[in-house]
DNA sequence: ACAATCGGACTCTCAATAGT
DNA sequence: CTATTGAGAGTCCGATTGTA
């Protein structure tokens, strides 16, 4: 009810308020305001007049409570899966409860978990509360509060923050030469920037090369930013200079040799080597060690991503390491500090913290190391499928979720899959069983199946439902989407069985090995696909990461034990025209792949020969076969091993792009493939079947050294 | 019958917001 | 800057309950 003014009338002075006293108002009755009152002096009681309590701060939204309440328990019911109608179907919510506390209780965590993994609702939907561990400073600050004042709460906290951050800057330390060396004073940086139109052609190749795939970039905001900067390039920020310096060393990463020498004459291999330095020196005038900010992380990422094809995994593996704690002191990885830090920062720093998480397992597992970051400890939601013009800097709500792929596609599919990796049974019962007490419950479990099959099944629906099927397959980013997702997944149902296997008797294990067989053949067909498409072509300097390694592991090791199995023909023709889908890129050309591939196809082949020599059959080589043993022979043709420097002009020219282990996806484990981004590196396998994979023992291999001569596998077609 | 309790309709106040 | 809004603070009617 609104309150009746007296227009016009000028008010005298308003007297103080009077209130009723203390007792009457406990007993609700009417007082006459003296004091002592009627009502104390007839029930002799102690009159005592009341005090006006200083208005609390008015809330904006006092139903706050109820709709997070409501919004529980509709998590709860999108997490089992029940159909419902939101209340909210735009993206209020998160802005509404962006200060809200919430209960510390585990349904409360568990629905967050569920959040952070269906964006389907809002942009922000994630309950920003009390996810995050407390250091600490944020404890004695909390400590120190004034109860009444829970708003400033935040703003103290900043203020603590910022002070400690001082102290430290303060302190001088020169850290700046613990990483990339001592600081080269006497390069000037701005003589190593290309020419403005070579920057304005990198920047488009990023934009399509690269940033398409990763969306880490901000392009509207960017770009602008970047044309004022050509302006004055004496006068760019270290930040944005390593920034560019990194778009700069992507760009020219995802062109083949012969493509960047046309663009910009010079070869990629200086080119590269100049832009990297570029940006190491940049990262140290940033002090990127201790920086808080974000674009330095992208930068640092990016370079990252430049030099893993040409740095041993282990090292880069330990570099991620670095990138992920600064990213973890920046609170990226925490829901809570995304959204506090606005509708446009958050959503980017959500991409970057997933686009390092996934990057960082994949490289954990290639450099045999158990990575602990695809996990369920951090609450950093999937990236939301919207457009980067849907993101504006003012933004104070953030926008509605596109229900149709946006540029944003592949960044969100990814992580929707690495959420559900971090999450799902199979995956956590062999690298953090501990943790799964508190992973996020996968829903969409088709009936009839058990948990760690459904759980899998339950992931592709929902991708292909929400995901693949509005993909348009002419589009070249959704159709590299489309498959490699797809691949993906086909390895999922791979892995999950393996490590269903583990559990049983040999015998069983073994023989159930052949009913893997169609995903591995599926995983080979998803990969010629990629490979074979005119669409791809842009994103090939990433086809390494997608190596079908553990696919043809698994049909090879199948082909060997069974050569007559059911799957045998199918097996050998996908594996014939995977195969030459990668030669026709040089993709298996004097690299890695090759030597992988002439191991296992040989093995099984030389199998399938020996049947046919015992029943007296003839059999013709399937095309790969015949490929392989061409090459070899090409190779002896050559006189001497393929150079040190030609290698390395293979490996950064995009021959073959990657080193070894980085290049397969492959851990060393048991000579067994470790799989791709993901997956779980380090699923058992039985102690028979380890005995008989022996023969792929990968670390026996002479990969790096020697320039890539397969030692091992010369040793063992030549004793033959 | 009277006193005490208390649900809840109502009024008042003023911070937040909209409008100029 | 003023006007408007509406949430929160405060008031107290009157139904209900307790007690002598």
């Amino acid at each position: 009810m609104s309150p009746q003014h007296t227009p016009g009338a000028h008010r005298p002075p308003k007297p103080q308020r009077v209130l009723a006293c203390v007792l009457c108002q406990q007993r609700k009755v009417k007082c006459n305001r003296k004091f002592p009152c009627d009502n104390c002096i007839k029930s002799k009681a102690q009159c005592v007049p009341a005090s006006q309590l200083p208005r609390q701060r008015r809330r904006r939204f006092p139903e706050r409570e109820l709709l997070d309440q409501l919004h529980k328990y509709e998590d709860l019911l999108r997490s089992n899966n029940i159909s419902f109608e939101p209340l909210q179907k735009d993206g209020t919510r998160a802005h509404e409860s962006a200060n809200v506390e919430s209960g510390d209780d585990l349904d409360m965590e568990q629905s967050r978990c569920t959040n952070a993994s269906t964006p389907s609702t809002s942009v922000t939907a994630a309950q920003p509360t009390r996810w995050e561990t407390r250091d600490l400073w944020h404890m004695m600050r909390q400590g120190f509060r004034d109860p009444e004042d829970s708003d400033s709460e935040s703003s103290r906290e900043d203020v603590g923050e910022i002070a400690i951050r001082i102290a430290w800057d303060q302190s001088c330390l020169n850290d700046d030469c613990l990483l990339f060396g001592v600081r080269q004073t006497a390069v000037n940086l701005t003589t190593m920037h290309p020419e403005t139109t070579h920057i304005f052609k990198l920047w488009q190749l990023f934009l399509d090369n690269v940033n398409s795939l990763f969306r880490v970039v901000h392009v509207p905001s960017l770009q602008g930013r970047i044309i004022e900067a050509i302006g004055d390039m004496n006068s760019l920020s270290p930040v944005l200079e390593a920034l560019l310096f990194s778009i700069y060393s992507m760009a020219v990463l995802s062109l083949t040799a012969h493509e960047c020498l046309m663009a910009f004459g010079s070869s990629k291999k200086d080119l590269l080597a100049k832009y990297q330095l570029g940006c190491q020196q940049a990262l140290v005038n940033s002090g990127f060690l201790r920086t808080s900010d974000r674009e330095c992380l992208t930068a640092l990422f990016l370079y990252l991503v430049s030099v893993s094809t040409s740095t041993d995994p282990r090292a880069l593996s330990s570099m991620l390491g670095l990138a992920i704690r600064l990213a973890q002191r920046m609170k990226i990885d925490t829901e809570a500090a995304c959204v506090a830090s606005g509708v446009l920062e958050g959503e980017m720093r959500r991409r970057l913290w997933w686009a390092l998480v996934l990057l960082d397992a994949r490289v954990s597992q290639i450099a045999d190391y158990k990575s602990q970051t695809l996990t369920p400890t951090w609450d950093c939601r999937v990236p939301s499928n919207v457009n980067d013009a849907d993101l504006r800097l003012e933004m104070k709500n953030p926008p509605a979720i596109h229900g149709q792929p946006t540029e944003a596609i592949t960044c969100v599919v990814r992580s929707e899959l690495g959420d559900f990796i971090r999450n799902c049974t199979w995956h956590l019962n062999h690298t953090a069983p501990n943790l799964k007490v508190i992973a996020r419950k996968l829903s969409s479990i088709p009936q009839g199946l058990n948990m760690e099959s459904g759980e899998v099944l339950g992931l592709e629906n929902m991708i292909e439902d929400k995901y693949l099927q509005r993909c348009d397959p002419d589009n070249p980013l959704h159709f590299m989407i489309i498959w490699e997702t797809r691949q993906f997944i086909a390895k999922c149902h791979l892995m999950q069985i393996y490590s269903a296997l583990a559990s049983t008797s040999p015998t069983t294990a073994v023989s159930n090995l052949d009913a893997v067989v169609p995903y591995a053949i599926h995983m080979l067909e998803c990969d010629t696909r990629i490979m074979t498409s005119p669409l791809t072509k842009r994103y090939r300097w990433t086809a390494n990461y997608n190596f079908p390694a553990p696919g043809y592991m698994h049909l090879a090791e199948c082909l060997g034990r069974r050569p007559l199995s059911e799957h045998a023909d199918q097996a050998w023709e996908v594996m014939s025209d995977n195969c030459e889908a990668r030669f026709a890129h040089s993709f298996l050309d004097r690299g890695p792949f090759f030597e992988m591939l002439t191991r296992l196809v040989f093995h099984a082949w030389t199998a399938r020969e020996a049947v046919a020599a015992q029943s007296g059959e003839a059999v013709e080589p399937p095309r790969i076969v015949t490929k392989l043993k061409n090459v070899m022979h090409q190779k002896d043709q050559v006189v001497g091993p393929p150079s040190t420097e030609l290698l390395a002009e293979g490996l950064i020219a995009g021959t073959s792009d990657i080193p070894p282990r980085m290049a397969m996806g492959l851990g060393e484990r048991n000579g067994f493939v470790a799989p791709e981004i993901g997956d779980p590196y380090d699923f058992p396998v039985h102690t028979s079947l380890r005995a008989d994979m022996n023969f792929l023992d990968w670390a026996a291999m002479d990969w790096v050294t020697g320039t890539g001569q397969p030692s091992a596998w010369n040793d063992y077609i030549y004793s033959k």
